[in-house]
DNA sequence: CCCTTCGCTCAACGTACGTTGACTCAACGA
DNA sequence: TCGTTGAGTCAACGTACGTTGAGCGAAGGG
């Protein structure tokens, strides 16, 4: 399959997946504000103005380019929810969705980054909360995403020397009993 | 003391002081980007020309803005460590100083920002490891000062409905013994 | 084959920003 | 009192950015 003259639906999808991809690589590495429309085109390979005409603005690409499809869990108690958390580390490890890090890396400066990083916390602060017995569960659910936020902002975002090139599990396991401790008020 | 005709030091002193209160209020509720020079000289009543004359460029005036004076403290052991950390936590309720808050709203965007965010959490990793007993102490010292620094951002500057108005005692209450538990790896 | 559609480029506009240099005027020292 | 210093203002420059509209050329349908 040559780069020229493909089926224009396909040429289309293809384009569209570059500017996304580099748009997605901009806003993780330096933020909403940092990131201009023409290094993303750079980036793509395209004119400035076909970023325009396939998003109309900046902020629809951003939304875009950080639209995470969310993924349908089933039901798990504490302990399991705790492992899945740990988990996504070890997926830090092996780079968080760039999607995800678009939206942290804009959280604190892009208002609409905020906002987003507000709902996508508070969904599983909800569904923490429900499997946790507690009746402060919401506090617990809270700070135990809170934990997971900062770590990943000092292991992903800042680098911190002391995190970049630690083996995952070696995180997960001293992380583990400070959750745990959370999760379980007054010992399992 | 009227308004005008002050002595010559005095009266800069006074207007330099605006200004950086200006400066702070702004990077710590915008951050860097959207902080201008313009909106700062207006705050401070005076001329956008006059911030440069004073700090020569915004680059600068960021840094005199969130110079942080490291206060000195003596020796303390990690349960002490601990217990001044969640302290911090109590100080925030009543407000973070607004340089802290500025450096930290412009840490993920902003290089130099993030420069000095990662030399004041390694400051803060070296002094808290050198009081712990175990091997792992970097990565432990490590972890907690993340997780201190991911609920200072989901509370004082996201914001989290779950966080916002709760008395600092119950947030260091549940998050005491997740501390102890890195801090004291097998119990103490 | 021709007309339409559409992916894409090019040149440009308007604006907001950091920054500069010339200027005003009151405080200051002799 | 007079010349100098320095705080503060004003108008402007250059630049980088988001965004727009006209135009080109190849794909697609009849």
């Amino acid at each position: 399959m040559e780069e020229r003259s493909l089926p224009r639906a396909e040429r289309r999808r293809r384009t569209e997946g570059r500017i996304l991809d580099a748009a997605r690589a901009l806003f993780a590495d330096v933020g909403y504000e940092r990131t201009t429309i023409r290094a993303v085109a750079k980036a793509a390979e395209i004119d400035p103005a076909l970023v325009m005409q396939y998003f109309g603005n900046k902020q629809e690409l951003f939304r875009q380019a950080v639209r995470v499809t969310p993924v349908p869990e089933a039901d798990l108690d504490a302990d399991e929810l705790v492992e899945r958390l740990l988990g996504t580390i070890n997926l830090k490890m092996a780079k968080l969705p760039q999607s995800s890090l678009a939206m942290m890396r804009s959280m604190l400066t892009h208002p609409e980054a905020a906002v987003s990083a507000r709902e996508v916390l508070s969904g599983q602060i909800d569904r923490l909360a429900e499997s946790l017995p507690a009746e402060d569960a919401r506090v617990r659910a809270a700070l135990v995403m809170t934990i997971m936020l900062g770590v990943t902002v000092g292991h992903q975002l800042l680098e911190l020397d002391e995190l970049r090139d630690l083996p995952h599990e070696e995180i997960a396991r001293v992380l583990r009993p400070a959750l745990r401790a959370i999760t379980a008020p007054d010992g399992s």
